[in-house]
DNA sequence: CTGTTAGCGCGTTCAA
DNA sequence: TTGAACGCGCTAACAG
């Protein structure tokens, strides 16, 4: 029945609407007798009552919903991240309310926009670039918000991120215990802090090793395949020699990377090795299995709608997290080739 | 500032709350003097007042909200039709409220129950098994819902779906026309009505095209790369001859049949060819690029969520759709190798 | 064109 | 232990 409401069961029980209320209220079941508790128990699951949901957060001010903000829902990355966000508030039975801003910052403030609206009790956000930081903290002064997986450098609101600078050390660490003495890496979007992180970590590893960076005069617009793709393209046609190994700042645009090498009738990891960075789970079962920076999105989803919960009811302070990195080491690295060199030239004609 | 409300705005700009509410409702504000309409739109934005959409649903009957039900967040299957239903969504200013079921009974009634008392305007599942007809039935007689993806055949509900037998025919067709007479398939879980009808549709086919099946006993309790990966390895070890050609139910289930393969020594294409089910991007630049049936799971979520709306505003009557499937060739199929056949034994016990 | 009144469904006073 | 009254923030109906 549509609309069975707390007025009709308390009819039905034959008692007044407050007390069919403190009745049905598990936290307060006790201030009335176990005789009409039961009668209006019983009423209710005759009529199909169901609280309306709505009405209820009017009265307490809470709406049981989070917000979570994704940059792009097509991104394999996101899945494990919203995965661990709804795991932690299913606790609480709470549930999360979604949209995506493509990483254009106009819908982000619509998005918001419409999140404060509506009360969502909090705010996860995982779609953040530098220039969002302002309209956040903003937002932040209505509502709790959580920065998770796209750090939000200088800013003070609570974070849940994976520490990127040693990731990218342990890349290029890796690169050198292998052996590779020339390296390049294929960077993201600059204005999302992460990978300027992973730039940083990876540059500051390498000149420590000893190692050579080929420098990529482009970075990606997007973190997409089809960005790896065109950077590696690029790397590969500009004649300054080939590097023996490869880091583009994802597992996406390692993907791209990949096929741009196949294109040019190079092989990875004979010809060159690559190391991605996410562990997109995947990736893991194709071939060349890709070694991967392990990014831990799962547990930082978890992590961040726990600190979304923690907020919400004002359980203690909310202390930001970064979780390490790990690496996984499949077969897309190996140490350089013989055939290798800054001297070695190889078709990069033919791809075009 | 928390909870300024049209009260306060309404103070500000000196006129009754209900004339600011005119005032500021675009398909009313020409009820309102333009002079006094100014005055109140100023004091909004001066206050930074923002509407309750909560108790404006209360009072309207609408949420502006669509509950969508998801198997599985961590299947990639899933991504783009989130995707496609979200961006429906947006042309109503309406956002997806999100919940997993994880293919568990109980915890889809549990969801759908909860939805319900939000009253969420629609709800659209993606995660139907023939074992939850009849709840879905009975939550239609509440809220309206919309079949998505996973077929609920029988049902009178409105569906947005793909053709699977048509599908599953298309991937016999083609490895008939490759020339293989020898094939298996690797079923998905009985009870999720896509796999029943890829199962027949490929069968029928098969024995229309002359073509022998090899039994494989079981089938997938969740249709995974694990479980793919078991059904590969159980067909491999059987012993009854292996096939030239497997079909497993869905492309992850494909990755996991090719991690079987590898750890027996065989390769693909060359030894055996693979053909999946979904298209997954990300599987279509990983070697060897999958040979897929292809499933437009955005377009299916788009259709799912335009559906939703028209049932929530009644605009017209909500036909079913079922989209059609393509075939996109890639190089886990090949014509059966010289050196196939049922006599071909090979070390299927070092697979263990 | 604007103000008044009423109530969406619920929870929480305060009395009895 | 229960009932009465009120109000969360907003909008729809009815007056004026």
């Amino acid at each position: 029945m549509p609309g069975v409401t707390l007025h009709d069961v308390a009819a039905a029980a034959g008692v007044h609407p407050s007390t069919a209320s403190r009745a049905l209220d598990p936290a307060k079941e006790d201030l009335v007798s176990e005789a009409t508790r039961r009668r209006v128990v019983a009423a209710a699951a005759r009529l199909g009552y169901r609280p309306h949901l709505g009405a209820r957060g009017l009265k307490r001010g809470r709406t049981a919903t989070v917000g979570v903000v994704a940059a792009d829902l097509g991104n394999p990355f996101v899945t494990p991240l919203l995965h661990g966000i709804a795991a932690a508030l299913e606790e609480v039975r709470s549930l999360p309310l979604i949209a995506e801003t493509q990483d254009d910052h106009d819908r982000f403030e619509r998005i918001l926009d419409h999140m404060l609206s509506r009360r969502v009790d909090a705010i996860v956000t995982t779609a953040a670039r530098t220039a969002d930081r302002e309209m956040l903290e903003d937002a932040a002064r209505h509502t709790p918000v959580v920065v998770a997986a796209r750090a939000l450098p200088g800013s003070s609101l609570p974070q849940a991120l994976h520490d990127d600078v040693s990731g990218a050390e342990l890349a290029a660490a890796h690169l050198a215990a292998l052996g590779h003495v020339r390296v390049a890496q294929l960077r993201g979007p600059l204005d999302v802090a992460n990978f300027t992180q992973r730039a940083a970590g990876f540059s500051a590893r390498c000149s420590r090793e000893g190692i050579v960076e080929v420098p990529v005069a482009e970075t990606a617009e997007r973190p997409v395949a089809e960005e790896g793709q065109r950077l590696m393209h690029r790397l590969l046609t500009t004649g300054d020699g080939l590097p023996t190994a490869v880091f583009p700042h994802n597992d996406l645009m390692a993907l791209g990377a990949l096929a741009a090498l196949e294109e040019a009738g190079l092989r990875c990891p004979a010809d060159v090795s690559i190391i991605g960075y996410n562990d997109t789970e995947i990736l893991a079962r194709t071939a060349p299995p890709l070694t991967s920076v392990s990014y831990p999105s799962r547990e930082v989803g978890e992590a961040a709608g726990r600190m979304a919960i923690a907020l919400t009811d004002g359980s203690g302070p909310v202390e930001s997290v970064s979780l390490p990195p790990t690496l996984v080491v499949r077969a897309s690295t190996t140490p350089p080739g013989p055939g290798q060199g800054p001297a070695r030239e190889r078709a990069p004609a033919a791809a075009d």
